[in-house]
DNA sequence: CGTACCATGCTTTTT
DNA sequence: GCATGGTACG
């Protein structure tokens, strides 16, 4: 590697690529090039250290964040060919030139590296090795399963919780169940495991329920989005070989995004970094390393079983753990390269309110930039009008921002329709990213799930599925009596549906739709090995009737199913075209239970673009609309009485803030439409942290008065009567609470059971303020 | 067996 | 205010 190479970086981002073995933690705050870090790292490995990519596993948390990584190293590897036998940079060079560089890159050196998401990569271990995985209980699975997206494990659920186990869905419902099964997985426990853990009825039956689920999963040869992680953590600890083999093959591993992961991703981490050993215990770093790069502040997805705890042990558990300036194991990037000065410090004013995080503000690197600009609208119409209004003059008046260059960021997917309305009647062009995933719609999980029959015989939901769709006139009776046969000979629903004998004596008048039906999944099960997935895509939608029905249906609605599923033919192509070591199939139907909404759009857009907070992670744009700030919607209402909630709401928050790069724009109503009501809101308790110097606004009270550091009103302070949810408490009331004593009402967000009261303590050093939610018995008012 | 209409409950966030 | 799912009827 050339020196002129890493004068790119900064002293703390060359400290972190030139790294070569043993553990580093990258503390990396928003826009401080931590991508740059990542690539460039991979591609010293490979120059600098002669890692064989074979040699490196790469985990992201997006697959979009994968293919950018895989194109960027392959663009450094390319430029680099470039100049070493062109003499020239790599733009310069002729088109064909150009693609011969990179196809002979692609081919020695990026096909071989493992970039990808957990589930992603988990999936292809599983592909290698899932047969030689056996569960306590004895469940086993082949290497043709299916994976079960969020819905069909849902269903699942609620299918065993009310035929399976008569049990009522009042009661257990069946959300909430499969969110225990998955937490259960994410600590890793089986349902024994779970049992054993639950000292109540309840508890006990969502673990028999989870027993029976994972029965049904076994019997489906399917497995769920946990299991994907889970079941290598599993087969590594029962099966040392195996574990080895993975250890041995990955020397090199870098875990991006290192505060959104779980449990269980950890586990998966440790064993091959470790082999099995414990990660304080371990000491043989030769030609080996674990480089893990995060951001506590911007960890946003607990809801998900993430833990920033485990960013936060890094240094214990495979650390120096030393003091931050001693030690050799971490890095900070704390000079941001994305926003300007005032909206850097609006996001490290806020983010200080959090108790629990790493040291790191963010340190500017451009201009003071323009004060942020908060409008208080009327109502969520309002709200839409201001932002679209405000686009519009941007849009006009510079001659360099275009439509591409605006974000709307907003709490709930919800949110987004009033906008919507506002942007198509002033004709502003948008684009929703991350709605409705394309794999989540009806036609799409129809045409996948005819293509999961075919390749797995035991999915039986996916057979189901489809049996009928479109109508062969195979209804309800008939398929009861099938599921009846195949349970009672205790052979899989396809074993019967395959056999025409059976099927004629029992579906009766249905008999020829089901061998119909039987026939087209035999003939393309057939063809599996020999053909690839687009040829046997194409044969199914139009033997299965289905195209010719949604044309014959010849209303808009179906025309537009008719294009998503032309769109679907199209992704399995682009499939085979990016991977033409695995057209198989099996290899696409893995890759589209995996993809998201958010994997396919384009860099570079001239659309403006609406999405949650979440799907925003990661993404910048010069002008941001952050809407919706009130209490109850952001910070949610399932999170205003718990203090840890709201600090992950928090860090939401400073998400959206650091996605601006040039502008910030926020937004609040005093009343919004919920579930068809008007409701009123009252403004954030985020507003309140945000400082007012850096804020312009509509109206001079529509940020609520700063934290007041002063000292407080004395008020001769007698006990009275418990805090309660009818309490009117109002600010500069004296309270007292049991832990913290003393204090003076800052701030009180919404009223009645939904109010949240800031209290700004006396005597209590370090502790500025503290949100306490009005449950909070603890407090009593002062009179 | 298929369709049409009615009721319910929902809003966090997603691989 | 809307989407989903269940029921009643043809």
């Amino acid at each position: 590697m050339t020196t002129d190479f890493l004068s790119h970086l900064n002293p703390s981002q060359r400290q972190a690529v030139e790294h070569f073995c043993g553990p580093l933690l990258v503390i990396a705050g928003a826009g401080s090039g931590k991508t740059r870090a990542l690539t460039y790292r991979i591609a010293n490995l490979v120059l600098e250290h002669r890692v064989d990519p074979e040699n490196i596993l790469a985990v992201t948390f997006t697959n979009k964040a994968a293919k950018e990584m895989k194109e960027r190293i392959e663009r450094l590897f390319a430029e680099r060919e470039a100049i070493r036998e062109h003499g020239k940079s790599l733009e310069s060079l002729p088109g064909y030139v150009q693609t011969k560089l990179r196809s002979h890159i692609y081919k020695t050196i990026t096909k071989d590296l493992w970039i990808g998401t957990f589930h992603a990569l988990c999936c292809r271990i599983l592909r290698f090795d899932i047969e030689k995985f056996q569960d306590e209980r004895g469940r086993k699975w082949t290497k043709a399963f299916s994976i079960f997206d969020e819905s069909d494990a849902q269903s699942l659920v609620k299918d065993i919780i009310i035929n399976q186990l008569n049990l009522d869905e009042k009661k257990f419902d069946p959300r909430s169940v499969r969110y225990a099964i998955s937490n259960a997985k994410n600590k890793g426990l089986s349902p024994q495991e779970y049992e054993k853990e639950q000292p109540n009825f309840r508890g006990r039956v969502i673990s028999n329920i989870y027993s029976v689920y994972q029965d049904k999963l076994a019997e489906n040869n399917a497995v769920d989005f946990d299991d994907l992680i889970l079941i290598p953590v599993l087969l590594f600890r029962q099966n040392e070989q195996i574990r080895a083999y993975w250890h041995k093959r990955f020397r090199h591993i870098l875990v991006d995004e290192y505060q959104d992961t779980n449990r269980t991703q950890y586990d998966l981490i440790q064993l091959l970094v470790t082999n099995g050993e414990s990660a304080t215990k371990f000491d043989d770093w030769n030609y080996r390393s674990v480089f893990v790069v995060g951001d506590a502040d911007q960890s946003i997805y607990s809801f998900r079983m993430a833990d920033f705890t485990i960013l936060m042990g890094f240094q214990h558990d495979f650390g120096d753990g030393l003091p931050d300036d001693d030690t050799r194991t971490m890095v900070k990037l704390q000079e941001n390269y994305r926003s300007t000065e005032n909206i850097l410090q609006l996001a490290n004013e806020l983010i200080e309110n959090n108790t629990e995080r790493i040291d790191k503000i963010l340190k500017p690197t451009r201009g003071q930039g323009e004060p942020a600009f908060c409008y208080r609208a009327q109502d969520e119409i309002d709200e839409a009008e201001f932002v679209v209004q405000r686009m519009r003059k941007l849009e006009q008046n510079n001659s360099d921002l275009h439509w591409g260059k605006f974000a709307i960021l907003y709490r709930t997917n919800a949110q987004s329709r009033a906008f919507e309305d506002i942007l198509v009647r002033w004709g502003v062009p948008y684009k929703i990213v991350g709605g409705l995933r394309f794999y989540d719609r009806k036609e799409i999980k129809d045409v996948l799930a005819y293509l999961r029959a075919i390749v797995n015989p035991a999915d039986t939901i996916s057979l189901l599925r489809v049996i009928n769709t479109p109508r062969r006139g195979v209804g309800k009776s008939t398929i009861e009596s099938l599921q009846k046969a195949s349970i009672e000979l205790g052979i899989p629903l396809w074993e019967i549906i395959s056999d025409e004998t059976s099927v004629k004596t029992l579906a009766g008048r249905s008999a020829k739709g089901v061998i119909a039906f039987a026939n087209i999944i035999q003939k393309y099960r057939e063809m599996l090995d020999a053909v690839s997935a687009n040829e046997i895509v194409q044969g199914v939608l139009e033997d299965s009737g289905y195209v010719q029905d949604l044309k014959a249906q010849g209303t808009d609605e179906a025309e537009d199913r008719f294009q998503n599923v032309q769109e679907l033919y199209n992704a399995v192509l682009q499939y085979e075209e990016e991977n033409e070591d695995d057209k198989s199939l099996i290899g696409f139907l893995a890759s589209a239970s995996l993809a998201s909404d958010l994997d396919n759009t384009p860099e570079e857009t001239t659309t403006v673009s609406l999405m949650t907070l979440h799907s925003s992670k990661g993404l910048e744009f010069p002008i941001v609309f952050l809407v919706g700030l009130e209490q109850g919607l952001f910070p949610s209402y399932r999170s205003l009485d718990d203090p840890a909630a709201i600090e992950e709401e928090r860090r939401l928050c400073y998400v959206g803030i650091t996605r601006a790069k040039e502008r910030l724009f926020i937004s609040h109503a005093r009343e919004r439409r919920l579930y068809g009501n008007r409701e009123p809101a009252s403004p954030s308790l985020f507003l309140a942290e945000m400082p007012r110097e850096l804020m312009d606004s509509n109206t001079a009270t529509s940020i609520p008065a700063k934290w007041t550091k002063g000292a407080a009103q004395t008020k001769s302070p007698i006990l009275v009567n418990h805090a309660d949810a009818d309490a009117d408490w109002s600010v500069g009331d004296r309270v007292i609470h049991s832990q913290f004593g003393v204090g003076e009402i800052t701030n009180v967000f919404g009223s009645g059971t939904k109010a949240t009261l800031a209290i700004r303590f006396d005597g209590l050093p370090g502790m500025k303020r503290k949100i306490l939610p009005i449950s909070d018995r603890a407090l009593q008012s002062i009179d």
